[in-house]
DNA sequence: ACCGCTGTGTTAACACCATAGTACAATAAT
DNA sequence: ATTATTGTACTATGGTGTTAACACAGCGGT
């Protein structure tokens, strides 16, 4: 991962694992890596991965188990519901900012499927598996 | 505006003024307002604006004229070119983000027509024109 | 009982962001 | 010449993010 995107690392890991649960990557009930195995693995320090972690419990998609570790929420509907309003959140955030751009809604189907071949392209090429968590 | 996407503001400035120069509602060659007077308008430090505005600049989106102000630039192709730019970045870091989320190119399609019905309702409503720069 | 794992908390240091306030140089208008 | 306006520079302060290096509490396996 690369941390470019102007927003604390903390948070961007947040994201980044909501989205790995919303997917359904990480299943329901599983157990997470352990604090200072992920932050190495990501690069990061404890206590930046820890925050994010925090994130995550705060919204009731890890909870922790005091001394075996933490895993991923067992409610289903909770991740059904979170998947939706990302999706949702992402796209109306897309969307308004295209509209600023002064693109009309025709530019923006066409870099969409222009972006989803490329994406589909590299996916192709790169079959590297993800190990995270 | 809002500045809640954690970016830094002055960043989040640069990019709205970007926008609004690639969509041409800041018509190459125009005067823009005073640092101090854009602070006040969007509600931050003359400080911040003054960073937002040097990033432009840096770009050679703005160019300034020592003592008469700050315009914006002529180079009809650097800002067709900025314009393109912007899309194409920000629909990638979209579709990859959708991607990531476990949604398909057909879910963004929906997403993505639905949210732009719900822009182009918002704007027939509130018809407030800006007044910025 | 001991060791190793887990999460958690604390402290310190450094960097960046945002704000406030002040000051200065150069031009335009009077 | 004087005044107002422009961009620019500087200091100082408070808040937050990131990292580092510790220490502690609770549970499992040996």
């Amino acid at each position: 991962m690369d941390f470019n995107s102007g927003a604390p690392i903390y948070s961007q890991i947040s994201e980044y694992i909501k989205r790995r649960i919303a997917s359904g990557e990480l299943h329901p009930g599983d157990k997470v890596m352990a604090v200072r195995e992920l932050a190495v693995e990501m690069g990061v320090n404890p206590n930046t991965m820890q925050k994010a972690l925090a994130a995550l419990e705060h919204d009731r998609l890890l909870y922790t188990e005091r001394t075996s570790g933490r895993f991923v929420t067992s409610d289903i509907e909770l991740i059904e519901k979170l998947k939706l309003d990302m999706l949702e959140k992402e796209t109306f955030r897309y969307v308004t900012t295209v509209n600023e751009l002064g693109c009309s809604r025709e530019d923006a189907r066409t870099a969409l499927d222009r972006n989803f071949n490329r994406l589909k392209g590299e996916e192709k090429e790169s079959c590297q598996q993800k190990e995270y968590l």
